[in-house]
DNA sequence: CTGAAAGCGCTAACAC
DNA sequence: GTGTTAGCGCTTTCAG
């Protein structure tokens, strides 16, 4: 900027209200100072120019896994609407790692972004009181922070569950499996006490074995379908749920490979005949062309990042209201499987 | 810092040397720094840091959609590279606008990002020359540069197109239509011309109104597969190949519309009955869960992404050698959908 | 081993 | 309208 104000032969400050745009330079002494930034291929240093103003126009999202859809969907309304605000985005997957989860969050807190959405994975986040009492706009989507009160954007989860059994009740079933996350996560808690909800409602009895908590990878999956379906159990289940996407498409990929070794060995296999009812929480791409298609608890990933990425920037623009606790209700996709009557 | 150096009664170059981990600070020194710190909250405003050092410990990514599947994962290599390399990754995504894509880039080098990764949509380059000249290290991933030349990573779009063709031919087709992307994209030209290559191999010849390139939306694909499979030509197509994801699935929405309406209506529709061969380019999930299966010619949008990451690391680590140009290879996936026969 | 001084590139606050 | 000065918070350099 230096060397621009001497090319053009102009003060520091010209230069400078020139680049900004502001007002109050002669329309030749800016058309020479702009000869001078293109002759020189002049750009502002935004980094100087954080230092001098403290804001960065930059904000931070950290979140489980930028390459999971429910993420990127997330990920692409909040990138949208920091668009909108003429800031940057910051994005950090913590593969649900709390420790990773915090040397992100505050890696970025060093870099001052002007706020931070989190997807949190952590037990405890009072490890950023202090970057909120140094001014940190923070807002928490999809589960709530621990040990602080913060804005937060949830999705409700138990209602959704509730809805998506009651909805196989409704078509017959009493015996219904459920698979879901660990329930070290905020939102597989919330959706399981919906499950059981809607079965007491319903005065169906839980067989605790029918629920499976924490199996991530497909074989771990197969193991605990194989268990929900043991054809040694009295009384089978005639029905699952599950308690999201990945899990979802992981029990259709294990009941497919049943199918297609039943079907050629003609040996008869647990899950091997098709018509288990299922009805699985979250949506996916492709559910409505699947055989049956794939009733689901939809949930809105883009809402939520928009939603919150709104709330964040409103908090920037000065609201210093209360914090709010917003909940962004589920809608019940009726596609097929999850209508399946129960055998006999 | 200041106050960090007063509370601790020492001077400011001790507290930058603990806060950086520099060694030549006696242990008691340090510990009564570290108090000091943890007293006052401070963390190291990174702002100031970039200023003086000129590296920001931060690259960008410039692509499309950063919801979309293909980009998600590659977004997701990416920043597994970068987190390794200690740096956080800005995401923005360009919506394939050429004016957008040039405003955000600009942007990511007014914040003196170390690199910049761009899946372009622009068809001129040129307005990067001046930050290349300034010290920028830029990769290019999956469509090259136009007007300059520098580290591309592609992938062997017309080879993947060929062999899917081919793979078509094989079974018996010889009239196979083809739905891809506008021309104005390099990765669609270069899958045209693989479909061109494979047909005139065949000795196949191509009927021009057999190619329906730019179809985005839904509603035009349809438009367009109406055409493709209108029941007045003299010879119908027997194959489809279709040029990326979205049109694949676009495709098989508007198959799968037409043969529920056919089912219901018993009145006789174009692609209402089941057996149109079809390959697709690019995988996507679930491909292998439907009826049929859908064979694709799979990329590998994270080696794409790790790929062009590494390169731009490797360049920040001051590998000075002529601009590379790394080409990636696809894989043919048999499933079903491309190994059905024609019809008689 | 520690500290004082200079300056990275910019903008805010004032002169002129 | 335009220029000058000071200083954002840090690291680099060099002196103790």
């Amino acid at each position: 900027m230096k060397d621009v104000a001497a090319r053009a032969g102009v003060g520091l400050k010209t230069v400078s209200r020139v680049v900004n745009g502001e007002p109050g330079v002669l329309p030749g002494t800016a058309a020479l100072v702009q000869r001078a930034i293109d002759e020189l291929g002049f750009r502002r240093n935004d980094s100087a120019r954080q230092l001098r103003t403290g804001r960065t126009a930059g904000i931070g999202l950290v979140m489980e896994d930028v390459a999971d859809p429910f993420y990127s969907l997330l990920n692409g309304a909040v990138e949208e609407v920091a668009r909108s605000h003429g800031s940057l985005l910051f994005t950090a997957s913590s593969e649900d790692d709390p420790r990773r989860e915090s040397e992100l969050a505050l890696a970025l807190c060093s870099r001052r972004v002007d706020g931070l959405i989190m997807v949190p994975a952590a037990e405890d986040h009072t490890y950023l009181l202090p970057e909120i009492a140094a001014g940190l706009a923070l807002v928490f989507a999809d589960r709530p922070p621990v040990g602080l009160t913060a804005d937060t954007v949830l999705v409700d989860n138990a209602q959704g569950a509730r809805d998506g059994v009651a909805h196989l009740i409704a078509h017959g079933h009493r015996r219904i499996g459920y698979i879901g996350d660990s329930s070290r996560i905020y939102t597989s808690t919330q959706r399981l006490s919906g499950y059981r909800q809607a079965m007491a409602e319903a005065g169906a009895p839980i067989d605790e074995s029918w629920i499976a908590l924490g199996p991530s990878d497909q074989a771990r999956v197969g193991d605990a379908l194989d268990h929900l379906l043991d054809p040694r159990r009295e009384y089978p289940i005639t029905a699952l749920f599950t308690g999201n996407n990945r899990l979802t498409v992981a029990v259709l990929r294990e009941l497919a490979e049943r199918q297609r070794a039943q079907r050629v060995t003609g040996v008869p296999t647990p899950g091997g005949t098709p018509g288990l009812a299922l009805v699985g929480f979250d949506d996916f791409e492709l559910a409505d062309l699947l055989t049956p298609a794939i009733t689901v608890v939809a949930q809105d990933p883009a809402g939520l990042g928009r939603t919150s990425a709104q709330l964040l920037f409103a908090r920037l623009a000065g609201d210093g209201s209360p914090p709010r606790h917003i909940v962004l209700p589920t809608v019940l996709v009726p596609r097929g499987s999850g209508e399946l009557p129960p055998p006999d």
